[in-house]
DNA sequence: GGTTTCATGTAACATGTTACATGATTCT
DNA sequence: AGAATCATGTAACATGTTACATGAAACC
């Protein structure tokens, strides 16, 4: 199995939630979980036949109306997940471009840079108020959920409120700085 | 030339500040860029090559004892790198192992959760320790530093310095939740 | 009847990382 | 003398993205 392919990890852990389709983790990821994970179709569908191969899931038998070709986590996925959660977790190297531009952007003029950043608090705050009603949701849907899997869901909401939160006040910080 | 290897304007962009060579690059990546970009050797010298036969950059005549191969930057790189700032950035997509592991551990003992939570917390602290030391730096020799090019550098280091603080603090938020 | 969403997949392309190879120079 | 750093580069591998192709079903 690959080692650095961590896209099987957040497959297995959506299908120890719940099978799904290949179609249905794309949309969780989307959904759910696109505030620090993102997948592609391109990337799912032979992820999917790798550990179909791997043996860490399978086919679920279809339903008569069924189309869709669900896959569920199997044992051998449950101990692949479990010992992921036991290895070390490196950060990934950070690629921000719009702070390369920054960097280098002392020949521009003004105006241009004030307006770069303006933008990217704006996009930044677009985002904090999709956490918000996100954390709304979650309060108001915690019934459905396990309290421990309702903590932990939280918690990665949380951390997307700080960190918008963090780059907003960066921006004033730094339009001040440049006026 | 290519829409979205972005390498090439990291490389303008230092060659805009001094003529440099491959071995200079990597450096100036790791030395100062490392908290918003990265590169390595098997992709920087590719890319000059690639930028040569562009024509953004090109090979400094080598003084006798040079051994390095030098580049610096061409009228059509500094074009290139202009129209660079007048794009649009987009945000590239997060991928965050550590909080699709959280998001995924509802099922993990309580005590491996808020242990990976306490090595997480103790390497964004020491970063902003590593952050606080170049803020300093900088203030130091900040009359090697034309003052507008100053103001740019100061910035990304706080960018770096509030998103840590910021981790920290929902790392301290989230420990206290978990318990 | 037309648009959107569901659903699966491939091929081409682009990007990024690691390991290896080589040899000079500088430091201890 | 040996270790570390300087310096350039390639090959293999791994990963990720986009565009395209296809067709059914649901919605308006």
């Amino acid at each position: 199995m690959s080692v650095k392919n961590k896209s099987i990890y957040a497959i297995l852990g959506i299908l120890n939630i719940l099978p799904s389709s290949g179609y249905d983790i794309k949309k969780y990821c989307d959904n759910v979980l696109s505030g620090f994970w993102n997948e592609n179709f391109g990337h799912i569908y032979p992820t999917l036949k790798k550990m179909l191969a791997d043996g860490t899931i399978e086919i679920m038998s279809k339903g008569k109306n069924e189309k869709k070709i669900q896959y569920k986590i199997t044992s051998r996925g449950e101990q692949a997940l479990d010992h992921w959660f036991l290895e070390e977790t490196k950060l990934q190297p950070v690629r921000s471009e719009f702070m390369l531009k920054l960097f280098f952007s002392s020949h521009q003029p003004k105006e241009k840079v004030l307006q770069m950043i303006e933008k990217y608090k704006k996009v930044h705050q677009d985002k904090l108020e999709k956490y918000r009603v996100m954390e709304m949701d979650l309060e108001k849907g915690i019934e459905d959920i396990s309290s421990e899997r309702a903590k932990y869901i939280k918690a990665t909401l949380r951390s997307g409120i700080l960190s918008h939160e963090a780059t907003i006040r960066w921006c004033n910080e730094t339009i001040e700085e440049i006026c």
